[in-house]
DNA sequence: CGTCGACTTGAACACTTTCAAACAAAGTGG
DNA sequence: CCACTTTGTTTGAAAGTGTTCAAGTCGACG
């Protein structure tokens, strides 16, 4: 572990709270680790053993059923994954690999679990942290059943422009493959899906995504903060 | 409020290890109220004002966008709904209205947020109750993903086929073109789906549900415990 | 420069929705 | 108790949406 690790993650929101005792011994359990791109981190059905913290590169969680996988989310820096599954010493309902080389601090459960039965500053940022995951997940689920596929895709793109504001324009931050995964659709869907989106004012080429007509674009997006998150 | 209702509530998981003081605190604030069928209790994007209890009938969360609604989930007695908005203090990402006549205890969201914070049991409660409903979403969301829309029948009636056991036949707990917007599919969907179904040992007739063939319904399912939910 | 993986494109196919109509069941009012 | 309305369910045909398979293109990297 890094000491220049320790203050990101302690003003995170989970840890922000707790007392310095208790963070200094949560984090003294836990080790810092480097992979490579490609890794599996975790297995679904696994027991939940550590928490896991990304403070560089990006995780992608994915979910596997028979043949079948799709990516449920994807946590870059720095956000913390499986924290639901450490809580309640299940197995993992996802599994988790890295997209990019990516630096993973892994927190053992059990001390998670002693550690906010006695500091109920931390009791209730997890319950916050855990109260935001529950209502990502619902977010999402919603969009998978409200809005058809251009609509995901125009939604997604919107979402993403408005983090980059005043730009008109970013990068993709994952690979096209896992965006089509994670919006519940093949590449090839979403690979037509984009060419047909050109004529709403958006335009992709390779990683660079521009937007020439934003008002176009929101009107097939219908952004909602319901389906899509708060404003920021 | 009735005094019957009391020891029920303090039996669930999410009441049953804090103080006793609080409990009656917590219930003193809140209050009971009998609704009609199709009576709309909170609606999506309103404040977070109180948790809801059903104590009898049934409730179906739902979500809209545009002209759409899907239902996401459906709460029976004796279940709570909406925790996570009341904690983050923020718009209910659902909407919610009864499906039957029911039996609501409201309790106030400041209560709540005030009680967690001395009582580190139910601190600890709330944190797995949390734990629990942000799994059960993702699951919902893998199935949506993983498997089409006639595994997604099969699967439901597998589990409940199962709560039901050792019988190989139950009642559908609620309207047809509910659940089929709970699977994600129209309601005519569902129709032809179960009329398919027959030819893997499912039978379905108005409310009933008879299953001549657990294997077979069970091989189209290939229910798992990442999707189903634990084996109970 | 060649190879590999990701992305794109096209055509055929499978699945799902929509619309319309018929049917069934439950509740209402005479 | 029976017609009658209302609401939910089923069915069919047509249209729309999304997937699969196969092939070809592009770009990054060794």
């Amino acid at each position: 572990m890094r000491p220049s690790d320790l203050p990101e993650i302690r003003h995170l929101p989970l840890f922000r709270d707790m007392l310095q005792s208790n963070f200094e011994q949560l984090l003294q359990g836990a080790y810092a680790q480097n992979f490579p791109a490609g890794v599996e981190l975790i297995r679904q059905g696994d027991p939940a053993d550590f928490l896991h913290i990304v403070i560089e590169g990006a995780v992608e969680l994915f979910a596997e059923w028979g043949e079948g996988a799709c990516t449920m989310a994807i946590v870059q820096p720095i956000g913390t994954f499986i924290l639901a599954a450490c809580i309640k010493d299940a197995p993992y309902l996802m599994s988790a690999r890295t997209l990019e080389k990516s630096r993973i601090i892994m927190v053992p459960a059990p001390d998670l679990r002693a550690v906010f039965r006695r500091d109920p500053e931390f009791a209730v940022s997890t319950i916050t942290e855990l109260a935001g995951c529950y209502r990502a997940v619902v977010r999402h689920a919603k969009g998978l059943k409200l809005r058809n596929s251009r609509e995901r895709v125009a939604a997604y793109m919107v979402k993403h422009l408005r983090r980059a504001a005043p730009h008109m324009a970013f990068g993709l931050p994952v690979e096209k493959r896992v965006i089509a995964s994670y919006l519940g659709m093949t590449p090839e869907n979403l690979s037509r899906t984009l060419r047909q989106l050109e004529a709403d004012g958006l335009r992709v080429s390779g990683t660079h995504v521009t937007v020439t007509d934003y008002d176009r674009l929101a009107a097939v997006a219908r952004p909602d903060p319901l389906l899509d998150g708060p404003d920021p």
